[in-house]
DNA sequence: ACAGCATTCAAACGCTTGTTTAAATCAAGC
DNA sequence: GCTTGATTTAAACAAGCGTTTGAATGCTGT
């Protein structure tokens, strides 16, 4: 019978949908609870407040985000926690990761509203950035440098190694983060597949030229 | 006498602080007039409402960054034209780019808050984004594309060229867009003049791996 | 069928919002 | 010194905000 979620998802969803788009202060629960298809009191009744909301929203985000990259995860960090691991293993290992998190951060709906949530998040962070780094960023920063790591024979415990990381990182964000300049430059109407194929083989080349000298 | 720049630039400035920290719609005209010393029907006065001065500080800050980074992008641009140009030329030229850039991306307040209110205008495109990717954004990345071009001996038309120049911003920006991940991660407590060493570092890195095959 | 609890609902509450108004103040020009 | 125009000021406006309230509804176990 009841083919839609409850709503404290409903809710969840929409306030993920708002926050995004206009973030903490410029949301109201009004259109949030309409979009949700809820009354307004049940914001107050299910989460405690508009605050509250939001930091549940957080939550969310980070369990979304683990159940969709949770399986890909799960096979990296044993890949990356191998004590013979070698740097041709780890940059297929990359190159596989580049791979579906860049397609997914690229072309899935879902992963265009956590960004636009966890970038603003970045811009002024909140209790909430502590949920997400402590949920997400974190361990996936710390995965992708010890890949990195592994790949340049470096101390995946070093300095030069997380820099590394981040780097990787923002060839990847950037076709997110600066999606509208991206769309303009390239004269992209959208990124669907055919776009999306080829920032992925950008990331790859990315991937290949990690650690070679000149 | 007046030591201090009049009302009109000084909501300018308290405006481009706080659209950047809380968005267009979180933002309220009295806490800005406010931090202006400035009248609240000032603002409506100058600018002719909210969204006026929304607009009036995206210009704004396209002449802030055009006379910041002017001498240096007249003279990248002189030399990214320059029909003869070889692959070592244009690859100092990136170097140089990166290191004057890199630095006052990650160090400056000015900058700072400049790339706050553009990575908001990103998240959801409104009028000012066009006067931003118009006065700023695109021609510093059409001359990036360019130098990009040369060092890997693409058509600076192609779209791998283009590809490649959002993949270098990215690698530069991400230090800047996600600095709250970044301190966490590699337990800085601020970027100051010692870690503004170390990502500029980072980014020679990524130029000279630019092209080199493995 | 009933009681007990969780959930939803419409209405109202202060308070803050962006904008408008009309008077007050200032700086030149003649 | 007075006039003209530009600028600043305090006060008021209606509309929108997050939150609270108390009654209505739905669901579960007995």
């Amino acid at each position: 019978m009841n083919d839609q979620p409850d709503t404290r998802t409903r809710l969840l969803e929409a306030g993920l949908d708002h926050f995004g788009r206009v973030g903490f202060e410029g949301a109201n629960i009004r259109a949030i609870a309409a979009a949700a298809g809820a009354n307004i009191a049940a914001i107050n009744y299910h989460f405690g407040g508009k605050r509250g909301l939001y930091l549940a929203v957080a939550n969310h985000i980070v369990e979304g985000i683990a159940a969709t990259i949770g399986p890909l995860a799960a096979e990296i960090i044993a890949l990356a926690a191998r004590p013979q691991l070698t740097p041709a293993d780890a940059r297929a290992a990359l190159r596989q990761f580049v791979r579906t998190a860049g397609r997914l951060l690229a072309t899935s709906p879902k992963a265009e509203r956590w960004a636009r949530f966890i970038l603003r998040e970045q811009l002024d962070p909140t209790d909430a950035f502590d949920l997400i780094y402590d949920g997400i960023m974190g361990r996936m920063h710390r995965t992708l440098t010890a890949l990195v790591a592994a790949v340049l024979e470096l101390d995946p415990e070093s300095e030069t190694a997380r820099l590394e990381a981040f780097s990787l990182l923002g060839q990847a964000m950037v076709f997110r983060f600066a999606r509208a300049a991206v769309l303009k430059r390239l004269d992209w109407p959208t990124i669907g597949d055919g776009e999306a194929d080829k920032i992925v083989a950008q990331l790859e080349r990315a991937v290949a030229r990690l650690g070679v000298r000149s």
